[in-house]
DNA sequence: AGAACATGATGCGCGGACGGTATCAGGCCA
DNA sequence: TGGCCTGATACCGTCCGCGCATCATGTTCT
């Protein structure tokens, strides 16, 4: 195989047309481009240049090479700045997991703060529940999560970026719309409830349990997502505790009533990120989502 | 800058994610190979892998690298090959050159035969007169013409490629066309004559020249393109010695009258090649072309 | 015609780079 | 704690490629 200094040298010579000047041109003397020049052709197996003792002409096969040769150097002078900006993260890939329904209002914010901040840093998305994103992060499959906790703060580092208040998904015409006050706890007695599961859905689960005694012949469905949930309060099968956000989801049938609760917003979502990632990109992005508020009120809410 | 070896064995460790095997692979030791890693990072600028006491990995400048490394290898890989389908002529480019109407007929043969026995040589086609096609021929503008008669053998090579008739072209309801029989030039006394430039169309007037005595108050004008001649013809401003393809032209208003000559195809159509060319491509173009037949008839002629 | 000049090619000697052998340093496992 | 795995390092010999000097040959100027 050739090397890139052959290469160097066909390049130089191809221009000049004068192995003298070429040689020049490369901080060396003649003699040694010469046998350069003649290494080359013996592994190409081509002569790439005509040659007699008063110049020098480009062989149709040189002229082909000429073009590889110009691309390969191209290249190799591309690559290693290519491979130091992907280590400095100012490009590269950031691969971002979230829940479809629960991140509503919070994604958006993510992605436009990311995009302006970095604009050559390409991001993927992709949908899991919560307990997919945490296996994902740890075997590195995305970079980034959105999710709920609690989180093992010895494998991931993890920030608040949005805090919001728990409501009551209602069928419209249902009796409690007409209520004129915040719902209560009490209000709910011997309502069908729609319910979070205990395990794919745990930190809503928990929520629910803290806030209210849930009695297990009040609950009709027991699903993951907030999605399928507010669809069958949609149609009638009972109610639900969701986070204010998931009226952007804009269910027709269902209304989001205000709902008393210890803390005035008590649902969590967090970055979520794996301690050891490798991802040059992430720390910038990272500091880049500080900007973010968790008391904001998403686009699209009043 | 880094070098192909380099590149193989950053190659080799990405794939393997073993210096050992790698190593291995590459049929040398592991130190040398630890090092060429060491010394392609250090002129990259970036950590390519996270080596610790039991493995290797890939950081994400060295997957982007690894990219960038690939497509290096196959290119140089692929470069020489190249080359030596050039040198060997049968990949390459033709460079033909042409007179718009004088070779009609015979252009198609020529670039069917070419493209049918050398499908990957690409021709170029390069529309000229015959003055112009010598100059670029030694000037290596062109590889090949179509051109007439003389050559100097000395710098060309030429192959007689087409032989025709030279024919009368009148216009349509003219007296003659009412002949039945080959015209002879004793029926063209004080006919008015549109004649070739005998400076850029040198062939055909010394071809006429021997044919008949010019008389000048006859000639009404003196062109250098057949089919500039065959439009004067058109539009009655006098008859035209054109070869008998001459009408492929399809020009309305003219007949192209049989004429009795001396010899009876006198307009000789030749292959000219410089006999310095160095394409390898051209060779073969040659070889390819023995197949045509200067005695036959042109397509679309009868 | 002949000398001066220009071209690229070749002979030779030296230094540096690279590969191999032997060994080291650190983490996992029994 | 001692073997065993990983990649890294020390040292040495060889080979490759550079520069210097010179050659072979063709052009050009006097």
């Amino acid at each position: 195989m050739f090397s890139f200094e052959q290469l160097r040298g066909f390049v130089a010579v191809a221009e000049e047309l004068h192995f003298g000047r070429a040689a020049e041109r490369l901080s060396m003397t003649q003699p040694p481009l010469s046998r350069q020049i003649q290494k080359l052709e013996r592994e190409v197996g081509v002569r790439l240049f005509d040659r007699d003792n008063r110049g020098v002409a480009l062989t149709p096969a040189g002229t082909a090479f000429l073009r590889e040769a110009t691309r390969l150097l191209a290249l190799a002078e591309a690559a290693p700045d290519l491979a130091r900006r992907i280590a400095s993260g100012t490009v590269g890939t950031i691969r971002i997991g979230f829940t479809a329904a629960s991140t509503f209002g919070v994604l958006t914010d993510v992605l436009d703060l990311v995009t302006a901040a970095l604009p050559q840093v390409e991001i993927d998305l992709y949908e899991m529940v919560t307990r997919e994103q945490v296996e994902a992060l740890l075997a590195h499959e995305i970079d980034l999560a959105l999710a709920r906790p609690p989180f093992d703060p010895a494998l991931f580092g993890s920030r608040l970026i949005r805090r919001e208040e728990l409501v009551v998904a209602v069928p419209a015409g249902h009796a409690l719309t007409t209520l004129d006050r915040p719902v209560e706890v009490g209000d709910l007695a011997g309502e069908p409830l729609v319910m979070h599961s205990a395990t794919k859905a745990r930190y809503f689960y928990d929520l629910v349990v803290g806030l209210l005694p849930v009695e297990h012949h009040n609950v009709v469905h027991t699903v993951s997502q907030i999605a399928t949930m507010t669809w069958l309060v949609a149609s009638g099968r009972g109610l639900a505790f969701v986070p204010r956000s998931a009226s952007l989801l804009g269910i027709a049938g269902v209304v989001h009533l205000p709902l008393v609760t210890r803390e005035p917003k008590p649902v969590e979502l967090h970055l979520l990120w794996p301690r050891d990632s490798a991802n040059p990109a992430l720390p910038l992005a990272l500091e880049t989502l500080r900007a973010l508020d968790p008391d904001a009120t998403p686009r699209g809410l009043t």
